[in-house]
DNA sequence: GTTAAGGTGTACTGATCGGTACCTATTTGC
DNA sequence: GCAAATAGGTACCGATCAGTACACCTTAAC
């Protein structure tokens, strides 16, 4: 039970997970892909339930470890970074296996608020509502709590459009869009 | 057959399928819940997939007339209408058996993008953006395509982060964002 | 009354679901 | 070298999946 096997595990599966969906995804066509056998699996993996948690759990780490990463090469200022989170957004959705966003899925497919998956995407989400927080109070925003889940809403909406409609540029609309917002906030105390 | 018996079907697997999702309800609870038998379901659809979209056709149709009815109702012009749209997307987001938007759901179960499921889920979104762009130019928008597509985003941003967040308010600053991005759009033909 | 047609219900199909019992192969400690 | 423990594989469990064969029962025509 070497734990980088266990690794290895994690990320096929969420590879699977993301390409097919959870309940379209069964532990058969897991064990088949990874190579390992049913019983190795689930020695590793109590349940369905807890590999999908992990699977969460990784790609939550990838998603904003590379998302942020790549904000940072793109501008220096928060302002700035603020403005091309879209542009690594749009570099996303451009990417060949482009299937959304896994948490999204994630919530529409467990869908109790207390179910655990549910919780861990809803705190994915709530990770990056801080995220661009911090970056509104520190580009000076008058409201960065109102600004930061702003610039979410738009996030998750052009995630989602650009899952379902090819006839516009959500990346670039939601770029424009959050210019004009960020505009607005920083220059009036009172809108 | 009687026609208003397949209606009746419909309605009842759309609540279930919104309820529990597409996966996760199979044809015998569907029959167990409707009080037909498995025959009769069969004789009105051909498979599973016809009664989805046949459910997401009826949704399509409750969902667009309840929201433009009620965007009607709360505001007379295309600009306050534009405006407006996030209170009637508040009082969704407040009903009891709220689970977010059944066509992202539907294009997140789905993915394939040849999949007739996925398409009419796509299909759903087209026509509130035409909606939106509609008003955006009558309420006479610089870039009525941009500004339309900007408040579609909001839209599927709002109702993702209602699903999974209940930190913040999604209609209320959806609602400021869309007023900040309609102002822009009205006063600046160069942004 | 008889017969044909079509709607309905029961009981089933093979496939797949998540999960496990049990056996074997390998490693570990001494 | 040997025993104990652990990893891994096969073959299965009952439940449920989407879908169907077939008998039954009502209705309508004559």
């Amino acid at each position: 039970m070497r734990p980088n096997k266990r690794d290895e595990l994690v990320r096929k599966a969420l590879k699977v997970f993301y390409r097919d969906g959870f309940h379209a995804t069964g532990m058969d066509k897991l064990v088949a892909e990874t190579g390992v056998s049913k019983t190795s699996m689930y020695k590793h993996f109590r349940t369905k339930e807890d590999l999908i948690l992990a699977a969460l759990r990784l790609r939550d780490e990838n998603f904003r470890n590379w998302f942020m990463r790549r904000v940072e090469e793109l501008a220096d200022t928060p302002a700035d970074q603020l403005i091309s989170s879209f542009d690594a957004l749009g570099e996303w959705f451009a990417e060949d296996g482009f299937r959304g966003c896994m948490f999204i899925k994630a919530g529409a497919e467990f869908q109790e608020k207390e179910h655990p998956i549910h919780v861990q995407a809803a705190e994915h989400k709530r990770l990056l509502l801080e995220y661009f927080t911090d970056l509104a109070r520190k580009a000076g925003a008058f409201d960065p709590e109102s600004l930061g889940c702003q610039i979410l809403l738009l996030k998750e909406g052009a995630i989602v459009t650009a899952v379902l409609l090819k006839s516009c540029d959500p990346a670039q609309d939601a770029k424009a869009a959050a210019r004009v917002l960020l505009e607005n906030a920083l220059a009036a105390p009172i809108q």
